[in-house]
DNA sequence: CCCACGACCTGTGGGC
DNA sequence: TGCCCACAGGTCGTGG
């Protein structure tokens, strides 16, 4: 379920049952997610407490009292759920109501107080590991990173060189990580909507003028998703059991064949294929 | 370097 | 009802 919005959202779930806990129990129920586990995965995190649950781009970040952190990305299907003893055998022995989808069940944790959250990932698409925290901005996975588009280093002059020279559509650019990190297929096709941008016109062609609405259409549509707890599709729950709605105020995502929602449009959503991923857009209005 | 495309893996929903 | 295909919020590797 992640972009950014909907990983801010699961950080913000998970932090206040996690920040400060200890960790008793840890379960990693198959050797590997996209990537193999690391073998001493286990033995870190048991004992270990997390200080702070954070986010960079769609990776989760969990600070430990330890060297390393642990990164966890949720691919295309992983989400986190929270459960709470239903009682306690004995001190440190809890037991909980079934799991109604062990199968997909793959990372475990139990902190002290018997608070355990699930981490469930059909696909398998998500990877955890832990990394080094003192060099963590020169492992692979966040070296090139791009700067975090709610923060003041992504700026018009930023996509400006970005896009200066390129062939391909800001739609494909906005989605590589290293120009700007944390949008994925939903929130490109939004922000584009709103700033009236063409997906395919060749993104060094897009004059300059309409590169700072184009920030500020990203900056929005992400605010007020993350407002609205992320956007749920086929129905996954938040960490904390609920449900984001921002799925609702889709203007183009998913909403092939209906009005161009923008005031006077007289044009028609219309779907196409582009770089293997579905992009929603206004063949009227986004020039 | 740039770009398009298939691969990874499983589930679900729509069309016939 | 049942089957099959298309498609799904993300990356990564290959090959032109």
């Amino acid at each position: 379920m992640p972009e950014l919005p909907e990983v801010e959202t699961v950080r913000g779930g998970l932090a206040p049952v996690l920040e400060g806990r200890r960790l008793a129990r840890v379960e990693a129920r198959r050797p590997d997610l996209r990537f193999p586990f690391p073998d001493n995965f286990v033995q870190v995190l048991t004992g270990a407490t997390v200080v702070k649950m954070e986010r960079q781009a769609k990776y989760l970040l969990a600070r430990l009292d330890r060297e390393d952190t642990l990164v966890m990305h949720l691919g295309m299907s992983g989400r986190f759920e929270i459960s709470r003893p239903e009682g306690q055998e004995r001190p440190g022995q809890f037991h909980y109501a079934p799991d109604p989808d062990p199968k997909h069940a793959h990372v475990l944790f139990e902190t002290e107080e018997g608070v355990r959250v699930t981490y469930y990932d059909p696909r398998r698409f998500g990877y955890m590991a832990l990394v080094n925290t003192a060099t963590m901005h020169l492992h692979p996975w966040f070296a090139e990173l791009g700067p975090e588009p709610l923060s003041d280093a992504f700026d018009a002059a930023r996509l400006k060189a970005a896009f200066a020279g390129r062939k391909q559509g800001p739609k494909t650019l906005l989605l590589d990580q290293r120009i700007v990190a944390g949008l994925g297929n939903i929130y490109v096709c939004e922000a584009l909507h709103r700033a009236r941008i063409s997906p395919f016109k060749p993104a060094g062609k897009i004059a300059a003028a309409k590169l700072p609405p184009l920030v500020q259409a990203i900056r929005d549509v992400l605010g007020e998703a993350i407002r609205a707890g992320g956007s749920t599709l086929r129905d996954y729950a938040q960490a904390d059991g609920a449900l984001g709605y921002f799925q609702h105020s889709f203007r183009v995502y998913d909403g092939e064949g209906r009005p161009c929602p923008n005031e006077g449009c007289k044009g028609v959503v219309a779907r196409e294929v582009q770089a293997g991923r579905s992009t929603f857009y206004c063949p009227v209005c986004q020039r």
